[in-house]
DNA sequence: ATAATGTCTTTTATCGTGAAAAAACATTTT
DNA sequence: AAAATGTTTTTTCACGATAAAAGACATTAT
């Protein structure tokens, strides 16, 4: 089968919302530049437009014909990359339960599980065993080290560590820098949030992700602004899994979020430190509490 | 060619250097433990050693029949593993002049240099992204991002925070613990080394990275630890690669341990904190020394 | 002359395959 | 019965092959 053309399908989708936004097409270049995606790719998805009645196509000339229809558009499941489809196959298995401690993983099961080949599988589980979930026995296994209480904690202090140095060096920087504007913007969008809180507290994840993401930003670290990954990465699938009071948490995280921002701006470190590390400790207690006593399992 | 048989030519050098000690051979699944192989390997290994006239074997009967020469061992270079091949590769280039921040990589090219097939390649340069120095577009190449000051910084940043920690975490460890038998031996060791230090100068940087992975261990946390890998791999290729008054650096580098090893023992967190930083301070200078300036060119 | 389009080449992503090595199972020896 | 050996099965590692996607080069339009 050798590879999906699931970066064409995914562009095409994309094409056909900005299609819908702007009704017209900018030229091959540009378009690729928009989507992120080679020319190659672009003009296929213009000579699909074209074969479905959508644009007529001539060189530099791109007219609209009509506007998308939904059956027009790929199929969402269609447009994810492998590595996604693995991750999400191999999270599923390590949430559910009976996914204890120093328990084995075999390649080519979960590739035979997932429907894919084994190269893409290895190179899953190489990209995954960063976030220490995950160990390589050389030449042999890999083995689970469990979503533990021992790992959240092992987590969580790299964090607030990364995050307190991160705001430190967020407040030293200079009036003229662009991450003023950003972090004005963020305030405005949390209290956006803040306001309808009751009806859109589940578009708190992602916010959260943008806001620690900047103040890392900050630190000029490439260590720390890739660790941040493992935080996201596990938050991601923490948000999915734990629903639990979901609401609530959010609606006091936000809260929490206004008063760090309202230190940073107020470039005195004490009241920064302060805010942050009142966050970072709400922070480690719900995910924390997500965790059952019944993982703590140890390996040999 | 499939797979190279790198995993039984190793493990029976080590095979032949331990039948020259010990002048037996145990039983099968014990020679396996001490290999670190599978029985299979093990079979394999006991099987050429009885063609090639070694030993005796029947069954549990394993008669040494004359010493190991030099020519009944594969040679060195036979028993290294792809991995290895393809990192010792890379760096060199890595190192090489010419290899500017921005510059891409390409695996096909990379594999082919190298002969071995394009897996192998993607698969170590997924492992090897962790290491901060290159860095992957979606879809498309890896970017190298050089070995520049800038990098140095961040990653003796990172160490810095993380050993202060770990060796705080130290002190704090129980009387009964095991780490100060091992404490004890490091400081022996440091010390004959010290003695000898004309000579052995150059066993120093194993040494070092004993004595810090100890350190380190006593975080007990995952990320701190493995963040030595990449502490370790970047000294091991500075290490060969800067030579320049090595004995000097090496000499000054021990008696700092020792230094460090005594504030350990003596258990005063005060104390602690300035010999680790001490040490510190001159293992960055010393790094930061040996990058040229002509490598600072920074990407777009 | 610049920027687009048209065409061709190269590289990346993924698979199936086969040998090396591990692991599991069965049998024998102490 | 415990531990070794003998045998078979399964898994890992690495390759070459191929379609998707990117990139480079040539040509044409503004």
């Amino acid at each position: 089968m050798s590879k999906s053309n699931n970066v064409y399908k995914d562009a095409f989708n994309r094409g056909l919302r900005l299609l819908d936004e702007t009704k017209s097409l900018p030229s091959e270049p540009e378009l690729g530049t928009l989507l992120g995606v080679s020319r190659t790719t672009v003009r296929s998805i213009l000579s699909r437009m074209e074969e479905t009645g959508l644009i007529a196509w001539n060189k530099r000339n791109k007219t609209v014909l009509r506007a998308p229809k939904p059956e027009d558009f790929f199929p969402e499941e269609e447009t994810d990359s492998l590595a996604e489809i693995i991750e999400r196959s191999f999270m599923r298995r390590l949430l559910a339960e009976g996914a204890e401690a120093g328990m084995q993983i075999n390649e080519l099961e979960l590739a035979r599980e997932i429907g894919v080949g084994t190269t893409s599988v290895r190179e899953f589980l190489i990209r995954f065993s960063r976030f220490g979930l995950i160990e390589k026995r050389r030449n042999s296994h890999w083995v689970l080290k469990g979503f533990t209480r021992a790992f959240a904690l092992e987590l969580t202090e790299i964090r607030e560590m990364f995050e307190l140095r991160s705001a430190a060096a967020f407040v030293a920087l200079p009036e003229e820098s662009a991450v003023w504007a950003d972090l004005d913007r963020l305030e405005e969008e949390h209290r956006q949030l803040a306001g309808e809180i009751a009806t859109r507290f589940n578009e708190f994840s992602e916010l959260d992700e943008r806001f620690h993401r900047l103040i890392h930003r900050a630190s000029h670290n490439r260590f720390i602004v890739d660790f941040y990954d493992v935080i996201a990465m596990i938050f991601h699938y923490h948000y999915q899994w734990n629903k639990a009071q979901e609401r609530q948490r959010n609606e006091v995280a936000v809260q929490e979020h206004l008063a760090y921002i309202a230190a940073l701006k107020s470039r005195d470190p004490g009241k920064v430190d302060a805010a942050c590390r009142k966050h970072l400790k709400s922070a480690r207690q719900t995910l924390l509490s997500s965790i059952p006593e019944g993982r703590q399992v140890q390996p040999a």
